[in-house]
Formats: C-alpha cells, structure tokens, sequence
DNA sequence: GAGGCATCGATTTTT
DNA sequence: TCGATGCCTC
C-alpha cells in the first residue's frame, strides 16, 4: 500500500473505501485529481478489472489528464477503463445502441450553432417573431427541458408549461419544440442535449439495454458533481443501480454552471438517494496561503446554501490581498499591466505565472491593449474555438454531409460555398419541396429534375453528384486522403487560397491545420480503423483546449472565470469588480443567482498560489458610452484585515460602505471626478492598421528559425518568436507582434524576414 | 444571386 | 464599440 504513502489520512480513507456510494466533498485545491486517480488505481489494483470502471468527467482536458494519471500508476491496464465526458461517453454508447431508438449509428452531432439555425429556420417558417422568440431564448428553453427529460409530448401536456409560455405571451414554444425535434430526427442528427436525454431513453425504455451497462459499469465515479444536470443524475443513478459502487466528487462551493442546468441540490440532496452513504471531506488546501484562503472562505461564508466544510492551509500566511481602484477600464489595464511587469522583476517570476480574470470577456479588451503597449506576452483563452472556426465548420460540415446526407445543416451550409450560383430562394425551394414529398432535401438534389424546375436543377445535381463521388472516395481512402480530396474537390481549398487578405491567409492556414490534425489520426497505430469517418465520430465534442499545444509559451494568461475553473497560478488578478458587472446586472434578482455569481468570486479567488489582487474602475466603457461604476458588493464582504488598499485613484460616486469614511471626505464640495472625461487613447481595431513592408522587403530563409529571434511579417509587421513547435514541413511558430498580439504561423506558409538573432 | 449599407443588440458556455 | 443580421439595389 505504500503508493498510498503520499496521500493524507482523509484522502486515503477516501481512496480505500472502494465499495458501496462514496461522496467525497473537495475543497478548493485540495488534491481532488489525484484522490480520483489514486482511487481508480487502488480499484484496480484489488482486482477490479478495468473494463467494469467508469469514470465520468466535463472536459475532455479533464479525462484526458486523468487518463495519463492512472496510466503512470497501473499502466497499461488504464487504455480499459471507459473515461470521458459525459457527452462522449454517452454518444459512444449511442452510436452502438442507436438503431433500437429508431436512430442511424452514423447520427450527425449538432453543435450550438446548428441547432439556433434550425431553430432559425423553423421561426421563418412559423412566421414568429425572432424578437419575442430569439433563437438563443427558444434554445435555452428547449434545453432546460430537455436537461429535465421533459419531451415535447410531455412540454405540451404539462399545464404549468403552458400556463407559463401564454402569459410571457410565447405560446407557440411548444410546438417550436415539436418541430425542432422532428426536423433533428429527420436530419439523423441530436444536439448536444439529445446525448444525455436520449440515453436516459434508452436505459428507460430498453431493460436489457440498461441491464448490460448496470453489469459492465460495475464502479462509477463521476468528477465536478456539482455541475450535473438531472438528466446526468438519472443516468448516473440507474447505472449505478445495482452494485451501488458509485463515488461522487464535487465541491458545491464552485457551482458555477447553474445558467446551463447544473443543479447544485444533486450534490447537496446526495445523501438521500444512498443512506448507506460514506461522506468524505478534503478540506486541507495545498495550493493558496493562508490569506488567500481566508478570503475566499470570509466570501463564500455570505452564501446560505452549501455543505458544511471548513477549508484551511498550512502554507505561510502570504501577502495581504491587494484592491486596486482605477479611473476607468483603461486605466485599469494600465495599472494590471504596470503591476504584473514589477512583480515579475522583483519576485523573479515568469510571464506565464500571472493570470488576469474577467467576468465578461468584453473585459479583455482594455488589458489586451495596456498588455500590448508594455510588451508583455499574452494569451487569450477561450472565445471562439478552433472547431468552431467559419473555415473548420465549413470543411467540417462537407464531411458531414458526405456521411450522412440526411443532415441538412451541413448541406444549408456548404450547398453555395463556394459560390456555385444556387442562391437561398433554390435552397428554400429545396427544401420546400422535400417537405412536401416527404423525404430528405439531399435525396431532392439527387434527383433535381424531378423535383426542381430546369433553371436551378442543373448546378444542384452537380453539386449532389460531387458529394456521392465523395462518399465513394471515403469508402476506400484514409481520412487524410479523403479530407484532402474533399478540400480541394469542393473548392474550398482554392476560395481560401486566392482571398489574400490577413483574415483569408489565417483561415487558410486553420485549414491547413486541421488537414494535418487529419493526418496524424491517420498515422495513429493505437486504433484500427482510422477512415474519416471514424475521425468524425467525436470531432462535434471536440472544443478549444482540445487543440491546445501551445501551452508551455512563457505568455500571461487571460481569461473568463469560468474558464478558469481547474486551473492554478501563482499570481492571480480579478478585474472588475463592479457592481453590475461582478455580480453580473443579470443575477441581481434572485438570491440563487446572486450566491452563483458569489460562487464565482470564491472560484476566482481560489485560482491564486501565492498572491491575489483585485481591481475595479470607477468608470467604464460600456457599448460605447462612458458609464460610472460603484465597486463591488463582494469586496465589501471581504473581511477588511486581510486587505492591503492600494486606492490610487479617487473616488467618484456610489454607496461605497466599504470605502465610505474615504468618500465622504472627497465629495464634500468635490465632484472634479463625477463626469470623467473621455479617455484619449483612441481604440485601434487590430485590422485597422495594416502594416508597411519595409522598402526591399523580401522573405528569409526561415529554417533555422530559432525563438527569441526578432522578425517582420509581410502584414502583421515586427514581433518576436515565442515558440517553435512541430515537425519538418509543417512547422508553425508562435509570434508576438507588436501590432496585433500573438499569432501562430505555419512556416511553409508565412513570408517572415528575419531581423535579429537574438 | 451577390454585394453594400443600416439597424439592432449585447453574461458566463465544460459538451 | 463591435459584430451579426436584414433589407435594398445592381
């Protein structure tokens, strides 16, 4: 046992209990990971065989670092034991079940996008405002059913629902849903919901089918329970039926995800589905200080509803908790900017130990640019996803529709692109005419005469004849050869090449990247079937840090807070701590929406090893006009010994409790500050500056490229070279222009001039 | 059918 | 302010 040597008492006695329903309640940094690691090996290594665990966890980041865990204590026994997402574990099962629930095993997966467009298209069709009726509105609502296994049936039947829907004057959700759910069936497609609502289908309504996973999952453990829905609850819950060895871990404290349907009462109401239940609490922090901790446990001690947990650390009492005020956003950035250069020369630190938190990523802007001007190197995370890039969608969206030709969204989207001259009134008809005759819009374009009139039918049966050539490809090619056939036969690949701009050359290059990814999956030797279309099983569950290798560059990393869950650094800085911002106007009116956004805060604040600082400004850009802002609710709740006022700035309005003794000095006979000005430093947009070659410039040999080197681009003018990464041809090297930020280029590809070396 | 200008609207987002 | 969307003209 003494592999269990590096764990403390609580977290071995977690470890060991292997049998019957654990929860194990996790406080911030407390060694959660590696508690589910060591306890997935110590399964194993009492016999348990690794094909009858299931580990279930949110982010693929999170299985995968897990995957690697457990492989380093038990070795290759770990490739065996089912771990992943919910939605890719669920979706994996699907695909093998899918025929019983009238589905193909080839299902389309829906993305966010996809479904706001069919749910577009049905509005069109329904005549319905999209204003009383935004799509981003009829999809939440549509999910929170379907998060809550409420069918459309069942959304119809139920007379609260509708009593609901009529008095916001929204009557037609109902049938809104019927169609959306029709038109995804019809398509062979499920959106991200339909995974975990279609399961719980399937184990209701097959017994066998249930009784299968119930005897292969004889040992369940799920990850971050705090964040499941009920539809995962009921997964859970009917696996685990039978042989009731399933281990929860979860830290209700950083609940952040209610707005998506996580209940937190799943974790907190835990204990009533399993008398037998064993509880253990993780409440040593090994990450923050002392000071750290407190604040965050003085901020979390306002909410009501929470398990009872005392989270402490052993660590030194550290720095106090800086609070710095600024004038306005920009300012703000100014004094982050000036704050992280100082402390990372005199504490000796690297740029990759400071991180800056955001509760909206609007706020980036304003420290992008004070970061920019100083130099440092940033990172932003989050935003848009490479997957869910135009370009990406579009190539991604081809390969769809060649696998499965029932779905109509891939065929909306690439149908005109590249512009082959059939407009939207031909794809209304189209489609029109699919409805009418019962079948699907591709089997339409097949058969153009019959269904079309001669004008338009010549150009849409070419485009169906390219796409069964596709298919006929795929069937024999690998995925590499067939992704590459279907990027250049479709035309994509020339359309991106000829557009020369600097947004053309960068949607090219993701191209590029995507068809290499391709590649190395079809040189893979750990899996047997390596076609495109195995390649595409999984490719709509794939999201941003799936494709993150960037992440050793010596850069500060910005963020939302919510992307942030999970991650550590030595110093931390939360910026806007508004009211109205942080907590967010939106969660002001009800008391669960102001203790998540509460929840938020602790998370924040819980990210920082070694030294946390606050900031918020008096005044901020908001949609363009100047807005005064009052700080923060939440530092007021801070407990004030902990805090170390840095209050450069002077106040300007507000009912400031926590600074009030300050502010009633300075507004007696003073309001200089309570109309700022407006800022001089003029918002450059990143394109708007394009750079001016130098005169004779001409591209260097980049072979020996080497970081640290100083180079100029064609059009994204001077920077340095933070990292190289790759192999041969397809080298890409990250660059830090001083224009625009951080860039990655392909080599083959970019025309750089190399300057200095070094 | 394609391209250009006006108008509107705007948290957070593991999948 | 910025971006996506929609209507209008060629």
């Amino acid at each position: 046992m003494d592999y269990l040597q590096g764990l403390n008492p609580e977290q071995q006695a977690a470890v060991k209990q292997i049998n019957g329903p654990v929860m194990i309640i996790a406080g911030a940094g407390s060694g959660k990971t590696r508690v589910i690691t060591f306890r997935v090996a110590h399964l194993i290594r009492n016999g348990v065989d690794a094909f009858n665990i299931l580990v279930l966890t949110f982010t693929n980041k999170a299985a995968r670092e897990m995957r690697e865990r457990i492989n380093h204590l038990v070795g290759p026994d770990a490739k065996n034991i089912w771990m992943g997402t919910f939605h890719s574990v669920f979706a994996k099962l699907l695909r093998v079940e899918a025929d019983k629930i009238g589905y193909p095993n080839n299902f389309t997966i829906y993305d966010t996008d996809d479904s706001k467009s069919v749910l577009r298209a049905i509005l069109k069709e329904m005549n319905l405002d999209d204003k009383l009726y935004s799509p981003n509105f009829v999809y939440s609502r549509i999910s929170a059913a379907k998060n809550n296994l409420v069918s459309w049936q069942e959304y119809q039947k139920n007379e609260q629902i509708q009593a609901d829907d009529f008095s916001s004057g929204r009557g037609q959700l109902g049938v809104i849903y019927q169609n959306y759910a029709t038109r995804c069936y019809r398509a062979g497609a499920m959106d991200f919901d339909d995974l975990l609502f279609k399961t719980n289908e399937l184990l209701k309504n097959y017994p066998e089918v249930l009784n299968k996973y119930q005897h292969k999952f004889k040992y369940l453990m799920v990850d971050e329970y705090q964040d499941t829905n009920f539809s995962q609850y009921l997964i859970v819950k009917r696996l685990a039926a039978v042989n009731e060895n399933i281990c929860v871990v979860g830290d209700d404290a950083q609940s952040i995800y209610a707005f998506r349907g996580a209940n937190i009462q799943n974790i907190l109401n835990f204990e009533k589905d399993y008398p037998d239940l064993k509880v253990f609490k993780l409440e040593q922090n090994y990450r923050s200080t002392q000071n750290i901790v407190n604040v965050a446990n003085s901020i979390i001690s306002n909410n009501k509803e929470q398990l009872k947990k005392n989270v402490f650390s052993e660590k030194e009492a550290g720095d106090k908790i800086k609070v710095m005020r600024a004038f306005s956003d920009n300012e703000e950035g100014k004094l982050v900017a000036e704050s992280i250069m100082q402390e990372r020369s005199t504490r000796g630190l690297k740029w990759h130990d400071f991180a800056i938190l955001y509760r909206t990523n609007a706020q980036s802007r304003s420290m992008e640019e004070a970061l920019r001007k100083m130099g440092t190197p940033y990172k932003i995370y989050g935003g848009l996803s490479f997957y869910q890039r135009k370009e990406i969608k579009d190539l991604i969206a081809y390969f769809r529709l060649t696998f499965n030709p029932s779905d109509e969204e891939a065929l909306k989207r690439v149908i005109n692109y590249p512009r082959r001259g059939i407009g939207d009134t031909t794809v209304d008809r189209i489609i029109v005419s699919a409805d009418q005759h019962q079948i699907t819009p591709f089997e339409v374009i097949i058969n153009p005469s019959k269904y079309l009139d001669g004008r338009t039918s010549a150009s849409v049966g070419a485009f169906a004849t390219m796409i069964q050539s596709f298919q006929v490809i795929t069937k024999t090619q690998t995925a590499y050869e067939s992704a590459l056939h279907i990027a250049q036969h479709s035309g994509l690949l020339k359309d991106l090449y000829e557009d020369k701009s600097v947004e053309g050359l960068n949607r090219y290059e993701n191209i590029q990247e995507l068809l290499n990814g391709i590649k190395e999956f079809s040189e893979r030797e750990d899996i047997e079937e390596r076609g495109l279309d195995v390649f595409m099983q999984d490719v709509a569950l794939l999201t941003n840090d799936d494709k993150d290798n960037n992440a050793n560059a010596d850069t500060v990393s910005l963020m939302t807070i919510h992307s942030s869950k999970g991650l550590e650094f030595p110093q931390v800085y939360v910026v806007g701590l508004e009211e109205n911002l942080f907590p967010s106007q939106m969660s002001l009116n009800s008391r669960t929406d102001l203790e998540e956004e509460r929840r938020l805060f602790y998370v924040a604040t819980t990210r920082a090893e070694n030294k946390l600082t606050l900031s918020y400004a008096t005044s901020r850009f908001k949609f363009g006009t100047l807005i005064s802002c009052e700080p923060s609710r939440f530092l007021d709740e801070i407990d004030a010994r902990y805090l170390d006022l840095d209050l450069t700035a002077k106040p300007v309005t507000g009912n400031d409790a926590f600074f009030s003794d300050e502010r009633t000095a300075w507004s007696k006979g003073n309001d200089t500050f309570s109309k700022p000005k407006q800022p001089t430093v003029k918002t450059t947009s990143i394109l708007a500056k394009a750079h001016v070659p130098s005169a004779g410039f001409a591209p260097s040999d980049t072979s020996n490229l080497q970081v640290g080197m100083d180079v100029e681009h064609e059009r994204f003018g001077f920077g340095k070279v933070i990292s190289l990464e790759g192999n041969k041809p397809d080298i890409k090297a990250t660059i830090f222009f001083k224009e625009i930020g951080q860039k990655q280029l392909l080599l083959k590809f970019a025309k750089l001039r190399i300057i200095k070396i070094q």
